[in-house]
DNA sequence: ATATAATTGACTAAAATAGTCGGTTATTGC
DNA sequence: GCAATAACCGACTATTTTAGTCAATTATAT
């Protein structure tokens, strides 16, 4: 399991389509103005989100992408492991035959943590966040934005 | 925190240090023999373990690398974070302005799961990953290589 | 003195990340 | 049927990170 950005703008896009995809499907291009990651990009990021089935599509006006199941069946580690689509996750290919015959000193110890992170986001389900206080007033606020331009941002809110 | 093949290097080499630094400091270019990692590159990683006072050197002849501590009192999470030196865990800066005014929709749960990572890392030490059977027996086996050139590695071995 | 080995800095190659562009296909509403 | 919408697709580019090279300098043990 790696952890770097591009995972995190994929958690957040799933996390933009479980608050605003209720209704009806959430375009990429609504979520690249709300979250400020571009369209294409975003793009990229869905073709793997799709073909791994966590997302369904509907195309044509009114169309996008909304949850192919219950936010509390889609968990982050799921996300992250869509968008990385690196199944080398010990970087020795898990072969262990790193080291021309032997198994690199780390080969234990990353398959262990690797599995110990891998099963902490699995247990983040996408509606877990949803609950959470912050993310649905910082959601409020960002729907809101185009009303009530606020810059009166307290430090309490954050 | 992120999680990538460059603190995957830094681990396998600081574990190198603790197996092999207990007489006499270790060179680099031992641990890169031992090891597979570039000695240029192991240079570069070292300088920042040396920053951040994990490792101490000594030159000249029978000079190397030692630890700066005794292994239970080195985390794997310090490594990562020495040689990774971002300190912006969050991609967001932790400034909390990151979406222009309004805090990103997953700031909290990269600090939170920033955190869990973190803290996951920093209870294992290096003396802890020495102390597991699989790490001596492969670095017996690495030690023993120059002597006798072992075509027969079993899979229970592995 | 000499060999060893850290230390420094500049430079390069390859890969991953982030993003652009130009199209195509399916669908809806008029 | 037509136009607008928005997914879908592939190729292409820029930036950053990773990984590694190279050439020098400095300290030290023998």
């Amino acid at each position: 399991m790696r952890l770097t950005t591009k995972g995190r703008y994929a958690v957040t896009a799933m996390l933009d389509l479980a608050l605003h995809g209720t209704e009806r499907p959430v375009s990429l291009a609504d979520i690249s103005g709300r979250q400020s990651i571009s369209l294409s990009y975003l793009e990229q990021l869905f073709a793997k989100l799709r073909r791994n089935d966590l997302v369904s599509s509907v195309r044509g006006p009114g169309g996008g992408y909304r949850l192919s199941r219950g936010g509390h069946e889609i968990f982050v580690a799921q996300i992250i492991d869509a968008v990385n689509e690196t199944v080398d996750a010990t970087g020795c290919g898990g072969s262990s035959d790193c080291r021309q015959g032997e198994v690199c000193l780390t080969h234990h110890l990353w398959c262990d943590l690797s599995d110990q992170i891998h099963s902490f986001l699995s247990g983040i389900s996408l509606a877990h966040l949803v609950e959470r206080r912050e993310v649905q007033s910082i959601s409020a606020r960002q729907e809101a934005r185009s009303q009530q331009p606020d810059d009166t941002l307290s430090v309490a809110e954050v």
